[in-house]
DNA sequence: TTAACTTCCGGTAACGTTCCCAATAGATGC
DNA sequence: GCATCTATTGGGAACGTTACCGGAAGTTAA
């Protein structure tokens, strides 16, 4: 009574064999029209359900798909899995969604699950360079993040960095700020470096010594933000002092630093963020920033993934191109501020 | 040679019959400690990994469990889905999540997925009053939210709206606030009735009459606030004005309206929101608002779920209380303002 | 010494599905 | 009329695992 119908028992309630059902539900052409229609109102009116598990079984395919990601909570990270959710759904497909908390182990772990559940694919960021593990990993999966560069033979899909970084740079150039100083991750990050590396590479194209900018460490978070702020506050205590954060989270993070400071932010202190998440829209100012495009990058992996496995041609490394969102923690360094103005005798 | 190796590839290489190496791997007492670790060798030789659809197959259990909420994207229910991936996690078993977006087909196309994937059980925040839908779901579940109350017969975790509401209410006569205005969420949603209803009984409570209140309905988005807020101020355009949002996003809303009216939080207007998202600790001034317990949340509701699966007692509906977090949105008007001190002439 | 018991192990069936092969019946061609 | 072909169907095996049952030893008790 409590069992599930199977497809014998549909197979019985229209009077034909499991074959001749099973080949009816699954759109086979060696059916006729007559028995196929018998056997779906059958399959109706018994509340028969496919058992995937089953079907998994036989034919390898289980309609599970993986995604494991640092933390569900960070808002970048809850659309990327959302882009990951709604193309996976598309295929007809279910995603177990893993938070790692940037731990190794908890990684490692979350990826034997997948396997045991026998998923047909993965979407990773993974925690740091453990190369042997995705080596030896034995599913279809794609990459999401810097880290990918490690794996050149699997597609990978990122946010395209060095371009953020020039379209923020540019950006505070037009606005006649100075080389700004740096609050970035920490030191074991790989996107640390890279984000870098791509501020020395466009500080030199604009003739500005690198060797010249303020850098200070936080760890991505809002405290770490505030703190970073502060030392930088002590370090340029006159002077119009811009900033250009990492991640919004330590950009937001610094703003409260200014203001606790008693300096006020674009007047005093300009702020550049980088990630595009909701809430830079709600602060005071509100943040101006570069958005990654998360759900996009969920979506592209998603669809990399399945590409890979239906063995279509790759693209290989893949970086979307981000987007400037200007709210209004920059100052416009090229119109005279009012003290200027006053000093200069111009009234 | 890329196939993933079986037990009968175990009990090969460790030279006994795959019953026996089913045994050992299982922790079956029946099987001598010499075997066993013959056995467990030569799980780790070959590679060997359980393949949990065979297994759900077989046992009935698939490991399995579903979560269905309106949107992963939104951080109060990424909250949930991190609290109920924790616990599940936890019983060695994994979550698929899927996002309604607040749609009944969609919704209904989720949970037949879950079906489908012979989920062991599911957590579900309902769209709306779908009773039916889940009269036959034949999975056990436990629910989210309000419309909880519809399912008496399954156990449902919510945050104490009542509690929340009276933290609020007493906080804001503790600061000298008269009654106060109210953003709610649409008609057609069941928390607005909850939350209003509240709000009424508090009312009367305290000797206030509740058709004096300031009512106004947003969507629970950040521009529903941002409207409301405006067409608040349009009807009250002299004294304090106090409002109390159903949600956070609204009220961070509403302080922008605020602000764009040339007036200022929290001397001209007071906000207190519902929720606790973080975002509210990020805007100027930071957002004074009742944290429902999202994790909690999601954590309690998926150990319902097991409780009630393993056939132990239930609690039957659980609604977590509420906590108050004070921020700098609300004004002390016991204290006098600084003008009305000078309109006193105490200077 | 034999009976009963314990310990350990192997064989087989079953979970629900799909795929392959054979079989039937009717249709077509000569 | 017979061979061949097509359309449609049924039977059985297989996917990987676990549960059940029976059997072969060894152990204990009478």
């Amino acid at each position: 009574m409590g069992r599930r119908p199977t497809i014998i028992d549909v197979a019985r309630l229209a009077g034909v064999s499991k074959s001749t059902a099973a080949r009816a539900l699954s759109d086979s052409p060696d059916v006729n029209d007559a028995t196929r229609e018998k056997v779906r109102k059958a399959a109706i009116a018994s509340g028969y359900e496919r058992n995937h598990l089953a079907v998994g079984m036989r034919s390898g395919r289980s309609g599970l798909f993986g995604l494991v990601i640092p933390d569900i909570t960070n808002p970048f990270w809850a659309e990327v899995a959302r882009g990951a959710q709604d193309i996976v759904g598309e295929n007809g497909a279910s995603l177990l969604v893993f938070s790692s908390d940037w731990d190794h182990d908890r990684e490692a772990s979350h990826l034997r699950a997948l396997r045991q559940a026998r998923v047909e694919g993965a979407i990773v960021n993974p925690v740091s360079d453990n190369a042997e593990d995705f080596g030896r990993f034995g599913v279809p999966f794609s990459l999401i993040g810097s880290s990918a560069e490690r794996f050149p033979d699997t597609p990978s899909i990122g946010s395209d960095i060095r371009q953020a970084v020039r379209l923020g740079l540019d950006h505070l150039v037009a606005r006649g700020h100075a080389a700004p100083a740096l609050i970035l991750g920490p030191k074991s990050r790989l996107a640390r470096a890279r984000f870098l590396r791509s501020v020395h590479e466009h500080c030199l194209e604009r003739d500005i010594d690198p060797a010249v900018l303020l850098v200070e460490d936080g760890d991505y978070t809002f405290e770490g933000g505030h703190a970073a702020m502060q030392r930088l506050m002590a370090r340029q205590r006159s002077g119009h002092l811009t900033v250009f954060c990492a991640n919004d989270l330590m950009a937001l993070g610094a703003m409260l630093a200014v203001r606790e400071a008693g300096r006020e932010c674009p007047r005093d202190v300009s702020i550049l963020g980088f990630d595009g998440v909701p809430a830079g829209a709600f602060s005071w100012p509100g943040l101006t920033t570069i958005e990654k495009p998360a759900r996009e990058l969920g979506r592209r992996a998603a669809q990399a993934l399945f590409d890979e496995i239906a063995g279509r041609p790759q693209d290989g490394r893949t970086y979307l191109p981000c987007r400037l969102i200007e709210r209004g923690s920059l100052a416009d360094l090229t119109v005279q501020t009012p003290l200027r103005v006053a000093g200069a005798g111009r009234s």
